[in-house]
DNA sequence: CGCCTTGTGCACCGATCGGTGCACAAGTGC
DNA sequence: GCACTTGTGCACCGATCGGTGCACAAGGCG
């Protein structure tokens, strides 16, 4: 699905090899920052979890940014990628209806946090952490351009009828996917989610 | 609509009095929290914006944990009645229209922070964010109670179908007001939130 | 072997965190 | 006036924040 990290960033093999596993590191970091969010994760949270020193982790990752923004792009390869699953379907329905239940399933996933990473991992912060949460509006942002476009397709393709509107059907789509994420870290199971998705889509096309 | 602060905490008047107007310094305070969440919210940034003295904060009220309990209640009472007043119409169907009508104008009120401080204001959190964490999460799930109590009145009373499920119907709507925050912190007007809630509402009940 | 480059562990940086001790100011009640 | 109670401003607390300097370890390459 993915490259090891050490594959992507392909460099000459001189000096001494890192001791530690740099993929499987920023693995455990995204899961620190999918439950404590950018702001509430430390360094030492993370330098803890992921079982390197400050030192390996700044040598391998450069910041607490730039690893914020690698431990998402693993996120989206990883947790997220129901959405270009979705985005692959027949028709708009179908696309709606897996998008929905992707969302459920994910923000509900039994060992992991509970919730969104893009969602909860910094929507209102302090001056340290603005950074990072307008790199998750515009996360937030793509996917609902990438539904929009998707639903664009439909409406030419006859699969949605002409009158629909891209723009609020993914809206309205990603609004209750927030709105998911939301109720799981609240402790909605997957199953009370589930049907909250079935409910949204009783009626598709809305119009 | 509520008694000043100083009229709340009934005391004697000994002593030297305070030079700022509690009632003033809590709504400034609320603002922050709402604007940058519990933990991205410093005392300095508290202190600073409410126009006191660390140590008058803390003298009129406790710590940052308590000012974050009554700035939620104050919250509450200011910015969030729009609940109490949906649960107050007469048909189940108004009470929906009017609490996702009220979302969308509550999370996108010009002059005010977007989105909705219980939502915001500490979804994933570090160690020292929890307790904040938890009240909110208890602060969502009260009012999706009241929806449902409501509900399921209105299906007691025959205003809806014996088979409508009220906490299911309290979940729906809760879900998407809170997809509605997310949106709105990222830049969603309100024009774009009120069409998301009308599409919500198109099939009502849903069944 | 020695040279070079890079990773690692530890101590440490200045800044900021939430919270407080203390001296003094400003009121009320006598 | 006095005693008493409470608010205020400032300096300061230990802890933690993100980030680094440095000595040394561990590999490839000649």
């Amino acid at each position: 699905m993915h490259k090891a990290y050490d594959e992507l960033v392909e460099k000459a093999q001189v000096g001494r090899p890192r001791e530690f596993d740099a993929e499987q590191a920023l693995l455990k970091a995204m899961r620190v920052f999918w439950e404590q969010g950018y702001d509430g994760a430390s360094l030492t949270d993370l330098t803890e979890r992921m079982g390197i020193s400050r030192k390996s982790m700044y040598a391998a990752f450069g910041n607490k940014e730039e690893l914020f923004r690698k431990a998402l792009q693993r996120y989206t390869e990883i947790q997220a990628v129901y959405v270009l699953e979705a985005l692959a379907a027949e028709t708009a329905g179908e696309v709606a209806t897996r998008f929905l239940d992707g969302a459920v399933r994910a923000n509900t996933r039994p060992g992991c946090p509970p919730g969104c990473l893009g969602v909860q991992g910094a929507l209102a912060v302090g001056a340290t952490g603005v950074v990072a949460r307008d790199t998750l509006i515009a996360w937030r942002a793509l996917g609902q351009e990438y539904l929009r476009d998707r639903f664009q397709r439909a409406v030419d393709e006859g699969d949605l009828p002409a009158g629909a509107d891209p723009d609020l059907l993914a809206r309205y789509l990603m609004t209750i996917s927030n709105g998911i994420s939301v109720q799981a870290t609240g402790g909605a199971t997957e199953e009370e989610l589930q049907r909250v998705a079935d409910v949204a889509l009783l009626n598709w096309p809305p119009a």
